[in-house]
DNA sequence: CAAAAGAGTTTGACAAGCCAAACTTGATTG
DNA sequence: CAATCAAGTTTGGCTTGTCAAACTCTTTTG
């Protein structure tokens, strides 16, 4: 069985492989998501290529194998039902169980685990939006654009955050901005970079491009209209 | 905060000294429970006594200090907890939960306990009639004295197994004999060290005096009639 | 294109825990 | 009471995973 250390590196690897543009994990980028450091990272990686779950040539940057896909994504299903199972069963906020999951995913058996996405009712997302790999590591796609790449008087439905710090969580907790949440945009100032939303009946919330493209909506159909706009 | 060592030891030795008859743990019955030689736990007990977990003379049994205990019974109180909901939400086999739970306890937070403890609704014993401390590390008290010592014709229900052995648990489980099973003493035999009950409608189950021994009950009120017998 | 900067690697050290094996105590017991 | 033996302790060694710091590539850039 791989350790906690080994999960969380593969865990760290997908995520990194996912959005860097190359679709390579470096040294510096984990050392950094691990809070750890670049000696301490080579040495993990050497020890995940000698049990093939990365691959990679020296000096430069490293993907996981398909073994260590699976893995990353047996990590991620874990991770993600239990943060369905914090929030929807044992009501915790929504930006708290983040951490709580990363301990517990390490703990938890297939057999357990299966049980809990059964009680669950198989869920397809978490509480932020993330989709739910299946148990055969199939992850359900979900498509969603950018906020910040939406235009005034759009309308759409969030239905998902990309960003996982808590600050950043309870800010958007705060605004009411869950997946499922429907908004209009009412306003752009793209000398600001800047967005402005309607949110439910609640005051107007701007927020900047940088942030607003972490966030991801869908577009409600609205008939004739153009779009585009870049970060 | 302690480590998952730390806290398994610390559980081990507040079982020791329960039921040892001079409220000690020894060297050798730690390593014994935990699977490890004895150097190994001579040079954790040191830490722990450095620690201030655990106190005794040098080349004798060790206790658990006040801090020590209240650790334990922490530990003790997140493993019920889990068992219960483990058996109770996710129904998994009742004998199949303890080692499930010994992984899970070291990793879920005060907090998600918590929760998790409202969400069940407080119980008071987990699925082995083992009594859950509370948050202040109060252990409920529960009567019942081992099926060994009853007589003949007493009826009792079972309110606790004291022996967290798989096999053993499945040979209970498979006999009905839970908690708030209600049961007859059909035959007792001194010689060949066997008693035998009945248990619902199910055949004539017999068992030896020294399983009996593990298993606790409470007599139904029942009429005039005197007891007393000795494993 | 040479030098600085970044990124990756290596080395030596450390903390937890564990083991095996030698050694010391203390408790029988013949 | 001396011999024995179980129980406790010590020592040296191993693994995992970490750090700090020196070193070496590779890339960028003046």
């Amino acid at each position: 069985m791989p350790s906690a250390a080994v999960e969380d590196y593969v865990k760290a690897i997908y995520a990194m492989e996912r959005d860097s543009p190359a679709g390579e994990a470096s040294v510096a980028g984990i050392a950094s998501v691990l809070g750890i450091t670049k000696g301490s990272v080579a040495g993990m990686l050497s020890k995940l290529k000698k049990s093939r779950l990365i691959e990679g040539e020296r000096y430069s940057g490293v993907r996981l194998t398909e073994t260590g896909k699976k893995l990353a994504l047996d990590v991620l299903r874990r991770h993600r039902l239990i943060e369905v199972f914090l929030v929807e069963t044992l009501n915790l906020k929504w930006s708290e169980v983040h951490e709580e999951a990363e301990r517990l995913e390490h703990a938890m058996s297939a057999k357990v685990l299966d049980r809990l996405d059964a009680f669950l009712g198989h869920p397809q997302v978490d509480p932020h939006g993330d989709p739910i790999p299946d148990a055969n590591g199939h992850v359900p796609s979900l498509d969603g654009v950018p906020l910040s790449m939406l235009n005034e008087t759009d309308q759409g439905v969030i239905v998902r955050i990309t960003n996982q710090g808590s600050k950043f969580l309870e800010f958007v907790e705060r605004h009411s901005l869950r997946p499922e949440a429907r908004f209009t945009v009412v306003e752009i100032q793209p000398e600001a970079q800047l967005i402005s939303l309607q949110v439910g009946r609640k005051p107007k919330l701007s927020l900047s491009l940088e942030a607003a493209s972490k966030i991801l909506a869908k577009r409600i159909k609205q008939p004739k209209r153009t779009q585009r706009r870049h970060t």
